[in-house]
RNA sequence: GCAGGCGAACAGGCGAUCGCUGGCGCGGGGUCCUCGGACCCCGCGCGGGAGGAAAGUCCGAGCUCCGCAGGGCAUGGUGCCGGGUAACGCCCGGUGAGGGUGACCUCGAGGACAGUGCAACAGAAAGCAAACCGCCGGUCGGCGCGGCCCUCGGGUCUCGCCUCCCCGGUAAGGGUGAAAAGGUGGAGUAAGAGCCCACCGCGACCACGGCAACGCGGUCGGCAUGGCAAACCCCACCCGGAGCAAGGCCACAUAGGGAGGCGUUCGCGCCCGCUUCGGCGAGCGCGUGAAGGGUUGCCCGCCCGAGCCUCCGGGUAGGCUGCUCGAGGCGCGCGGCGACGCGCGCCCUAGAGGAAUGACCGCCGCCGGAGCGAGGGCGACCGCGCUCCGGCACAGAACUCGGCUUACGGUCUCCUGCGACC
RNA sequence: CGGGGCGUAGCGCAGCCUGGUUAGCGCAUCAGACUGGGGGUCUGAGGGUCGGUGGUUCGAAUCCACUCGCCCCGA
């Protein structure tokens, strides 16, 4: 598995969430919800043994094509440059509001590192969870 | 210098770091395998990666499917003329009308003697003629001057003035209105009127110029063709429908699920089985007929046709392809007033798919503000240099082109008007 | 990608198709009356760039074109 590599500030495709179903899982029943500013965090947990995956959302509430694109932009490279944060074994989906995209890089990392206790928290214990479940059941 | 008009190109630049993505090359791993290879994943390297509007989706096409793509009607669209184009509702050049001192700009600009309709309020009257006030003439009546007669009361005649009603003439004037059947001037008359005349306008005809729209000139007609078709409509021309979630290939999955309805004709030939030799049943072919379906609004025609239609329920919404070389760009030459066409040469220029083309830092550039410094001017102030702060538009490809429309930043060529100076 | 609808007073709507006289209705607001006061009822009043810009017309909320914003449906 490619995924014992060690983390780096990179994104590639198997690290971000790109079906609809996994979007929707996570929007209608999330494992954790977390508040920031200008965007809304939704954590659920997947396989143990996959890398944390990232997918962002942005609708036309946020403004015009322009406005969404640089709200996701700034979302991903926030995520990217603080992977380790998440851990593995979790789907983050995160929902940005229309503040976001009068917001700075700056501005939007101190919104995250302002949440980075309870996201620590929150993952491992979703880590704990995972481990249990696997354990038993996992002979079939 | 100020104000304005037409057009053109551009869309901040350079560097460093961290990322994303598709292409090529190398290396590693995996799946399939006809052992040649194909596909997928990962890493490294190289070079590519938003727009003039990518936007709105208002038109036109390419492309793909709809079994074939025929005729008519309806609907819809377009609407001065000629040209350009693959095509257009676009563009170019003209014509006409309107706007601007001007450079220039704007225009849905066919038809109102084919028909139907509309015009509130006001006004006499709103479409075909008519006449409210007014003006003029007349009858009757009244008054007056004069003439004649006379029974001195008056009667009668001519003329003048006044006048309700009535009869007739008139459409110049008044008044209403967005609009009242040409306008101005003269002549004329009882008063008036295209009744007549001149000019203008309008219409018809003729001649000339122009491919044409139309222009120009002449002659004639006294002038009974009002407005609205972005009201219905008429005329001419155009138009089959859907859209890349089109469409193709592969993989996976449910299982021929339940309910209701309409149908399954007839003849001939071949052949098989049974036969009491009369026939009966099954199959195939041809013809015919039929529920229903296709022809994407309707009809005709054509085609499919033994199954079809409606509702309920269930499953899949993964990969590859279509996907970027095209009515393609750029340059030069030739033809054309121009849109554009032709020829030659050069170039390959984003192809994503929860959706990339970015983030951040430094330097430079442009604009605005503040401060400091030296300078010019009597002065308000002016330009210069440095430092700091802020700002640098509108906006993000989703099959691809040609247009239109809308949003938006500064720059420049040429041109127009006004002002000042030489 | 395709199709449809809405925008009129603070709020919810009519009027638009078939152009015309003062743009109407309900709630709300304000004033007055009834009541000792509140509530409630009655009477009266105010309040409108008809989303915007052009055009057609004598005249536009209404017709036409462009445009802005919002909502819905189908694949």
């Amino acid at each position: 598995m490619t995924a014992a590599r060690p983390a780096t500030a990179r994104l590639p495709r198997a690290e971000r969430v790109r079906k609809r179903p996994d979007f929707v899982r996570a929007q209608t029943s999330p494992d954790a919800r977390l508040r920031a500013q200008s965007f809304l965090l939704l954590l659920v947990a997947t396989d143990p043994a996959a890398p944390a995956r990232l997918g962002v959302v942005a609708s036309k509430k946020v403004g015009g094509a322009v406005e969404r694109n640089r709200a996701k932009r700034l979302l991903r490279e926030a995520f990217r440059r603080n992977k380790a944060l998440f851990g593995a074994g979790v789907d983050v989906v995160v929902i940005a509001y229309p503040e976001l995209a009068a917001q700075s890089l700056g501005g939007v990392l101190a919104e995250l590192e302002a949440l980075a206790g309870r996201i620590r928290q929150k993952t491992a214990e979703l880590a704990r969870r995972a481990a249990r479940r696997h354990a038993g059941p996992a002979a079939s």
